[in-house]
DNA sequence: ATGAAAGCGCTAACAA
DNA sequence: TTGTTAGCGCTTTCAT
């Protein structure tokens, strides 16, 4: 029932020589003769020996795993971050334990104990809509295990590298983008505000609202709660109350751009002729069949990449303790099939 | 740099009693007093130990942790599995190591090797569009560590449990579906045929086909290669240029279907008038949009749910050696938002 | 160039 | 009820 179970002993019995020289022969040790060396690595392959990276880690005190910590892998965004991740985790010879925290801080700390109690060498996590309490986190860094944030990411507080986009710019890039098609009552659903993310991309709006010196009243920004579809939905459903019914929304998110979607529908209007919809959002193949859709396209791949780099670089670099790094990437704008970058 | 570091050994130094008291203690050993059990607790407590669970893998031989391993995590089915995977993983105590091979068979014999190294206790696969040898899973039960497949699985000769859907009944029931609703030339866009799904589906077309004595030609099967969106595309533009061009299409995958889409379109015709499209398909927010697709939907979660309680009864079920089990999973019809089983 | 011995942290047979 | 000892598989001083 168990593993092939040749070990290094079996290796040195069946050679007549002592595990440590098996051992030192296995890795190339510069003391051991060629010989003995050819011996050994010959039996082993024959054997099949396989390493014990549990007893290696036993010793060395490194698992070569990285832990995740997402909110939901059944979500076009995380699950190309975590392909990203899984890449460049896998170039450096990590493995990646994953789990996900379905929006729900109690679990989220569960995870955080599992990967921990796990021995993986240091984490990557993007938390919970719900979670405000960073009591998990302060104890993954007082154990010094290197901890790297992406997308959603805490504010100062915590002294870890984090890998975000602009959402500031990219939101007011979306507000640009309206303006310029000649949509001047641009309305925002907007997420969360205990991510930043959704409060830089509030800000962002407001910000391209004021340099427009567009029309906004108090009932233009929805809060959509978490984010959901129905909230889409019922946001929405707000909007066409107003008097001054906005030409265009700029949502927070793409499950609330969908809920906004079908509002729209639903009370008989077109889009984008009546009401356009913008957001961040990946509407992958939806693009195709509704060309009229414009999207902040988040760069998943490459935020999953950047964190799983930033955070080898940091276990690899030992004691050196590296200052933690901010790092932000940029978003595109994809209209119709064709991208514009929200770089100025 | 390193883990709390606080030790059996160190409780035990502190109490001035014996390791292995202590550890029988937090393990609650009926042999132990209540007094020392209270002492030790509260010492462990106190100091904030945590066991080491490389430890104690060393001595069990049990990680705990499955390894998992699909296609590619950015596509909504398999997202939805893992998801399934990782919700009954956690509520059994076990944590999930992941890897994608990207339909690259020599990343997934690397993928399958390293989970090995990292001592999974058991596997779940789905393995990619290009394996044909199946030697990396042989070793996986020459080392005597449970095996799962799932939705793309072999044909008996590895002695192994599988998760899969009726593929062969799903697709005869979408050719009912769609004679029903007066499409009497149905085409096929078939997929790899070295997966058994891609073979049921398109003999569960044809069974369809006859069944219902419909028209059919050479040309109305379409092998997509990998059902890439670009194969569906290409596959589809060769239906149309038949004197007797279908009516219908039915897709063996979800991104060959949106391939279809877009020839259609770029044809100038119209879905589903001209053409209607069918198949394995999890549209998600798309049918909201374009509510006249049809899609045989998949259970992922369920089938992730499965999979793991699977392996996990497998894994806990000692040396029992149960006997392989194929549990076959029903899918959905939806259409326009409702839903009606294949089941017959 | 090689071996003996100790120890990573934990547990379990055996002894007391 | 508790302690002693040995060992999971590996590496690494320290000796030879």
């Amino acid at each position: 029932m168990k593993q092939s179970a040749v070990t290094i002993k079996d290796l040195a019995k069946e050679l007549g020589i002592s595990p440590s020289t098996v051992s030192r022969a296995l890795k190339d040790h510069p003391d051991i003769s060629p010989e003995t060396k050819r011996l050994v690595n010959a039996l082993a392959e024959k054997l099949d020996y396989e390493p014990n990276t549990i007893a290696m880690s036993l010793r060395s005190k490194r698992t070569n795993t990285i832990g995740v910590i997402i909110p939901e892998i059944v979500h076009f965004f995380f699950s190309t971050v975590i392909s990203g991740i899984e890449e460049v985790a896998y170039k450096k010879g990590y493995t990646v334990m994953f789990c996900q925290s379905n929006e729900d801080y109690e679990k989220e700390v569960i995870d955080t104990k599992a990967l921990l109690a796990h021995r993986v060498d240091g984490l990557l996590i993007s938390y919970s809509k719900e979670t405000t309490n960073f009591d998990h986190f302060r104890e993954i860094q007082r154990k010094n295990i290197p901890l790297v944030f992406f997308d959603r990411v805490p504010t100062d507080e915590l002294h870890c590298s984090t890998i975000t986009i602009n959402d500031f710019e990219s939101a007011e890039s979306a507000v640009d983008h309206l303006v310029i098609e000649n949509h001047l009552r641009i309305a925002h659903l907007a997420g969360p505000q205990n991510l930043n993310i959704s409060k830089q991309r509030l800000a962002g709006y407001k910000r391209g609202i004021e340099k427009h010196k567009l029309y906004f009243e108090e009932g233009y920004v929805q809060y959509c709660g978490k984010g959901d579809f129905e909230e889409g939905y019922r946001c929405t459903n707000e909007l066409l109350k107003l008097s001054e019914r906005p030409n265009a929304i700029f949502a927070n998110n793409d499950v609330a751009a969908y809920g906004a979607m079908k509002a729209i529908k639903d009370a008989g209007l077109k889009i984008p002729e009546d009401i356009a919809i913008m957001g961040f959002s990946n509407w992958q193949f939806a693009s195709l069949t509704e060309p009229q859709l414009t999207s902040i396209a988040q760069p998943g791949i490459e935020m999953g990449k950047a964190a799983a780099r930033r955070l080898i670089l940091e276990l690899e670099a030992k004691d050196e303790d590296l200052p933690p790094v901010d790092q932000v990437l940029k978003t595109d704008i994809i209209v119709r099939g064709s991208t514009r970058s929200t770089q100025k």
